[in-house]
DNA sequence: TTTTGAGTTGTTCGA
DNA sequence: GTCGAACAACTCAAA
């Protein structure tokens, strides 16, 4: 048996976690290390690096102390710690962004045997194949074969866990506080698991209904904690009934592994364009509109409301991202990367794989290509699934004494002088004019 | 190999 | 106010 060491990655739990329990169950002694890559902390948001620093706490805590964060050139602290610990076996969950399997790359390259088991989805990215050994590049197609390939049950905390407690001066402390005026949700396994029971029991049965309207507790705000793995996607599928509303939850969950899936098999689409042919489309550089969109301050509420809830929160609910990357790209034309490197930066749940591709199929260069016509208008969408204002009302404070029939257009309401509110920054019938031409003249090659 | 049907989340216009 | 049609063409999956 002798000595094993867990490297803990996107799995920040002791619950649902295989490659720890093998870790555990394989070793007399286990040592638990984290990893953190020091370029991506410096260059990563004040708000994932406060999540981060959170979840590792809770983590640590879990495991009575023993946790040790180490930090610096990734083979040679692996080196050191093994020498030093004399560890046998090194156990391990998978990564499938470019990233972590760069890191796997580079240790294996340095001789390293990891054993790996397991990964951050229900169906570990390549496993989903067509019938002639493809890969799926159309959600819907993706979705079922997802279903038949089916998962596995979840499995429980490991009983015992024999930890070796690293030295003292052996840790890397990390810390970054949360910024001023921000709340963060709460970080950890703990966590995860106390918000999936509230939103079993409060949320998901209406799910299919409530999930467009971002004024209401309607989503079950699950995402940072399975970017981080302090909740595996498993645990909560186990737990899905047949019916419309829990399927439209695990269609939500079959997304994430969709986007990692293709991201598996086209990883330079982190940054690059799916469709290479948008590439070549006209586009605006950032400017003052961009930095508008930035601050919440376009003069659309619910494009407002939501850039600020993501000042706020590190947060947005998912509805509204559609409609703020909506409008950066097709009213503002500028490049999807703009907005996805800023949701990076922000987002405590900042995954590369959803965030890319979320944004690349808004702007309609992604898989399954939106009909060219799909445009969000931003007023009929807030209209529509913010019909009372709450979501405007909560996040813009300078319209809560506008009424809720001029809320959406507060700058036609006589109440919009005093409101100390922007003008809108554009005129979104005729940018919706201007996107579809400049789409027209790609077609045209 | 060819053919056929379908493709997350929308908007506008006119009846 | 409500409703259905139109808004392109193309790519993908599967028969």
């Amino acid at each position: 048996m002798g000595k094993s060491l867990f490297w803990f990655r996107r799995d920040l739990r002791l619950g649902d976690n295989p490659a720890l329990a093998n870790a555990i169950a394989n070793g007399d002694e286990t040592l638990v290390i984290f990893h953190m890559d020091a370029d991506i902390w410096n260059r990563a948001g004040e708000y994932r690096n406060a999540y981060l620093t959170q979840s590792l706490k809770e983590l640590s805590k879990s495991l009575s102390g023993n946790l040790l964060i180490v930090s610096g050139d990734l083979t040679k602290t692996f080196q050191e710690i093994v020498k030093k610990y004399n560890i046998d076996q090194i156990h391990a969950a998978k990564q499938y962004a470019p990233f972590g399997v760069n890191q796997e790359v580079q240790l294996e390259k340095a001789g390293f045997k990891i054993e790996f088991t397991g990964s951050p989805y229900a169906i570990a990215p390549g496993r989903v194949q067509k019938p002639d050994g493809g890969n799926y590049r159309v959600y819907t197609p993706f979705y079922k074969a997802w279903v038949a390939h089916g998962w596995r049950k979840p499995i429980a905390v490991p009983d015992k866990l024999n930890l070796i407690s690293p030295l003292k001066k052996d840790q890397v402390n990390f810390f970054q506080e949360v910024p001023k005026g921000v709340e963060l949700q709460t970080a950890g396994e703990a966590a995860a698991l106390a918000r999936f029971e509230e939103f079993k029991k409060n949320g998901l049965n209406q799910y299919d209904e409530m999930r467009n309207y971002p004024g209401v507790k309607g989503v079950s705000r699950l995402s940072p904690h399975l970017r981080w793995g302090e909740i595996h996607p498993r645990t909560l599928l186990a737990d899905l009934k047949n019916n419309s509303a829990h399927e439209v939850f695990r269609k939500e969950i079959a997304w994430r592994e969709f986007y990692a899936d293709v991201l598996h098999h086209y990883p330079h689409t982190t940054r690059d364009y799916y469709s290479p042919k948008y590439a070549e489309m006209r586009y605006e550089k950032p400017d003052g509109k961009f930095k508008a969109w930035c601050e919440g301050k376009t003069g659309f509420p619910i494009v407002d409301a939501g850039m600020r809830q993501l000042l706020a929160e590190g947060w947005m609910h998912n509805r509204v991202r559609m409609i703020v990357a909506s409008f950066l790209v097709k009213d503002l034309h500028l490049e999807w990367h703009h907005g996805a490197n800023y949701f990076m930066k922000y987002l405590i749940d900042n995954d590369v794989a959803s965030n890319s591709h979320g944004w690349q199929w808004t702007a309609g260069c992604g898989t399954d290509a939106s009909p060219y016509y799909r445009i969000f208008n931003p007023i009929e969408q807030g209209r529509k699934f913010d019909p009372e204002g709450t979501y405007i009302k909560k996040y813009v404070p300078e319209l809560r004494e506008v009424p809720v029939e001029e809320i959406h257009e507060p700058h036609l309401s006589n109440a919009w002088k005093k409101s100390g509110y922007v003008k809108p920054i554009v005129d979104h019938a005729l940018e919706r004019k201007e996107s579809l031409a400049r789409l027209a003249e790609i077609k045209e090659n």
